[in-house]
DNA sequence: AATCCAGCCAACCGCGGTCTA
DNA sequence: TTAGACCGCGGTTGGCTGGAT
């Protein structure tokens, strides 16, 4: 293959063959760096430098190893390629669950989401990703499904929230988010294990489930149709309206209209082309709003059942990873110290969206042990196999450097958490339809292609979300 | 058989953050 | 305090491949 090098500061056309990777080109490019495709040599030679000195440094890898590479390219060879442990080929379809609702929290953090999935590089994510959008936009699907949706909504709130804190950590709440208890009330949990749930994982105890089997949903005060869609996107004009409903609760905090996770219509055909730069990012999504999570949520079938619900999520960094989730642990675990937070003592509370919450409950209930029970544990001295790793280190390091817990600031932001919760949770699950929507006005939300000024057919909407949330099955799309 | 096209993938580039002298 | 080096991340590009026409 004869790669053709966009190197401005060399002529070279550097061709990816081995033979000439080491020879009259060598000496042509000494003082300047190759680029193009990794020949077995070179991937070679950088294997034995880094077994020898380690990763890192990878600047004097072009100096000392006769590689002539720039460090950069060495440092994403080797991760990307060479490093052990690297697992190849597709994507199974749990990693994916897991990318998208990964990607539904943190837009397009390749590297966060990669430190989630052993394995799997950023970069191996970001393609998935580009590949995938690109699918979904051509067919016109909405980029996550539904239950994904509402989730990264109340993710979005909650980290969204937290950032306004003076002492809070949006870190923390992400940890937070990433660690939803197995779904409540599901019967078929006990037995439902995924046998499929990326076994291989090294952290397999902690299980990342998704929220959103709870949605909100309009009841159409006209019978039926329970399930109605109250589709909002960041086109409505309606959006902020609804946002309303809890802008006068969040005050300053004001969520803004429009959801960043719905930036395509939910009708098929109606999408905009869009670049793959214009992910969902959580930058925007900060101005995500309760109406993103309504509109979608309400999308969706409460009796849906969704088996991809079930994944888990590696809550530790996995081997390899940068560090920074080992980092946002071990925030997590001090941030724990700080022991039960007043929600706890507050049965009326007891939230369906937040996923803090739900592992709270899960803590005291004695249930599967999610990550948030399993550092309270570690709060109170017990250990627990998960986080054990970090246990050893950051937890018992954090905890030896920071004051007992009493008019701690945090104690402040736990507080306020909390009643953010339960302003979430007192928005009813099910709630009237409001007065604009039953007035045939959905057609301004700019979704007139699923509404057509009338309420929507439920069996298309359910038909379309199936569509969405079984993204996998896309085989006739292209 | 030739061409086209979309998907996949590897690699590069630029930017920003962190570290260090 | 600051400038430079280093590193990591996200966006983008472009070649390869396989299926469709």
């Amino acid at each position: 293959m004869a790669r053709t090098v966009s190197n401005n500061d060399s002529t070279n056309d550097e061709t990816g063959d081995d033979s000439n990777a080491t020879t009259k080109d060598e000496s042509d490019v000494k003082g300047r760096v190759r680029k193009g495709p990794w020949t077995p040599a070179e991937d070679a030679i950088l294997v034995e430098y880094v077994k020898k000195h380690g990763e890192g440094n990878w600047n004097s890898v072009h100096k000392n190893s006769g590689l002539f590479r720039c460090g950069k390219s060495c440092r994403l060879r080797w991760a990307n390629h060479l490093r052990p442990n690297l697992k190849k080929g597709a994507f199974s379809p749990e990693e994916e669950q897991v990318i998208i609702d990964l990607h539904s929290k943190l837009g397009n953090k390749w590297a966060r989401m990669a430190a989630q999935l052993p394995g799997r590089t950023d970069n191996e994510i970001k393609n998935f990703w580009n590949t995938r959008m690109k699918r979904r936009q051509r067919a016109g699907l909405p980029i996550y499904p539904p239950e994904v949706h509402v989730e990264a909504t109340a993710y979005h709130l909650q980290h969204r929230y937290l950032e306004h804190q003076p002492h809070s950590s949006a870190s923390f709440a992400l940890l937070l988010s990433s660690c939803y208890p197995k779904k409540l009330n599901d019967p078929s949990q006990s037995n439902n294990s995924n046998p499929n749930q990326l076994q291989n994982q090294p952290d397999s105890s902690n299980c990342y489930i998704n929220p959103s089997q709870k949605h909100f949903k309009f009841s159409n005060e006209n019978g039926g149709n329970s399930n109605l869609a109250l589709p909002l996107s960041p086109l409505s004009p309606y959006g902020s309206s609804s946002s309303t409903l809890l802008n006068h609760s969040f005050g300053d905090h004001g969520f803004i209209a429009g959801s960043p996770y719905e930036p395509f219509p939910l009708v098929p055909g109606s999408t905009p082309d869009i670049s793959s730069n214009q992910t969902p990012t959580p930058a925007s999504s900060y101005a995500s709003g309760v109406d993103g999570l309504m509109g979608s949520s309400s999308m969706v079938n409460n009796n849906s059942n969704n088996n991809n619900d079930y994944y888990e999520v590696a809550p530790l960094s996995p081997p390899g990873n940068s560090g920074l989730l080992d980092a946002l642990v071990m925030e997590a675990q001090g941030l724990s110290h700080n022991g039960k937070s007043k929600n706890e003592e507050d049965p009326t509370l007891s939230g369906k969206l937040s996923c803090k919450r739900k592992n709270l409950e899960y803590a005291e209930e004695g249930g599967t042990p999610p990550m948030v029970s399993a550092m309270k544990k570690n709060s109170s001295n017990s250990t627990t196999t998960e986080n054990q790793r970090d246990d050893d280190n950051s937890s018992s390091q954090w905890s030896k450097g920071k004051k007992v817990m009493g008019e701690d600031p945090m104690e402040e932001m736990n507080s306020m958490d909390d009643d953010l919760f339960s302003l979430l949770n007192q928005f009813p699950l099910e709630m009237p339809m409001p007065e604009w929507y039953r007035r045939g006005e959905s057609q301004s939300l700019g979704l007139e292609n699923q509404t057509n000024a009338s309420p929507p057919d439920p069996a298309d909407q359910e038909y379309a979300w199936t569509l969405g949330t079984c993204w996998n099955n896309m085989p006739s799309i292209c």
